[in-house]
DNA sequence: TCAAAAGTTTAGCATTGTCTAAACCTTATG
DNA sequence: CATAAGGTTTAGACAATGCTAAACTTTTGA
């Protein structure tokens, strides 16, 4: 039935869905990047985390403190960076939602560095109805 | 020509983007809120600002000085807020660029809430030609 | 084998963005 | 026109995210 909603609620829903998103992301970028990492060369090293993300290494240092607070991730001193099955399966829903977003960007027609770039930041905003329009679209075109 | 760049340095560089993004964004947001205001009742006060967003009332303040060190804001204790010819400006690309954004998702099929949630965060990330691409299907579709 | 290189951690700092509570002005109305 | 209600500002706290520099550990290779 759908009650009207009036419009400044609205408003500030999407406002504090977008703040939500954001403290979502990080997490997500590192686990799934992590994931990623251990797929191509076995391990996650810290060095190799700060290259990918153009970060300092005690940021990820740092960082790696809170996903392991959040369960994400595991790592015991000088050592790899692992992920939890928290942490994969977090991993493994963020892949999944990143080619959607950037194969849906490429089959929109942009190049595919822009595609690569933008999704990075859109994936992170897109919810599950737009997510399965997006796939839609890729499957129809 | 356009070298191919090594995918670590492209990932990176996507990263970066978005870190950037992020930096531009809540400036983004408030000068659209503030010009809409400005628009519907002929000033911008604190507390609709605040209300709009959903944040609190000295978070709003806070976020008023550093907009008016960077020169998007005017304003004169205990009076309503006013935009800077820049603050326009920036006000006046950035609804642009959210109308395109709402209205794309609108097109790709999304219902009205979706497109207008989405959209608050999604707009932040996308580029000038994935813009393009956008305003190009909504004429076509 | 053992010193240099490579990688990691820690300390200390800055900025942004959020909050609550209290003090302070402005405005509206009885 | 005095005061209560409604806005605004300030103070103080806190978490997240970034940085550099220094200390420390592990790995590598002469
Ligand atoms: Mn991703
Ligand atoms: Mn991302
Ligand atoms: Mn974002
Ligand atoms: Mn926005």
């Amino acid at each position: 039935m759908k009650r009207k909603i009036p419009s400044s609620k609205l408003r500030s829903a999407a406002f504090t869905r977008t703040r939500a998103d954001h403290q979502a992301e990080l997490s997500q970028d590192y686990v799934e990047l992590i994931a990623e990492l251990i797929d191509e060369k076995g391990e996650a090293r810290g060095t190799d985390i700060a290259m990918r993300l153009g970060v300092a290494n005690a940021t990820v240092a740092k960082t790696m403190k809170r996903l392991s607070d959040q369960g994400l991730v595991e790592q015991e001193p000088y050592r790899a960076i692992f992920l939890t099955g928290e942490g994969w399966k977090m991993a493994e829903d963020g892949k999944r939602k990143h080619q959607i977003v950037e194969g849906f960007l490429l089959a929109l027609g942009v190049s595919a560095e822009t595609a690569q770039v933008d999704s990075e930041g859109i994936e992170h905003h897109v919810s599950a109805e737009t997510l399965k329009a997006m796939a839609r679209f890729m499957v129809r075109r």
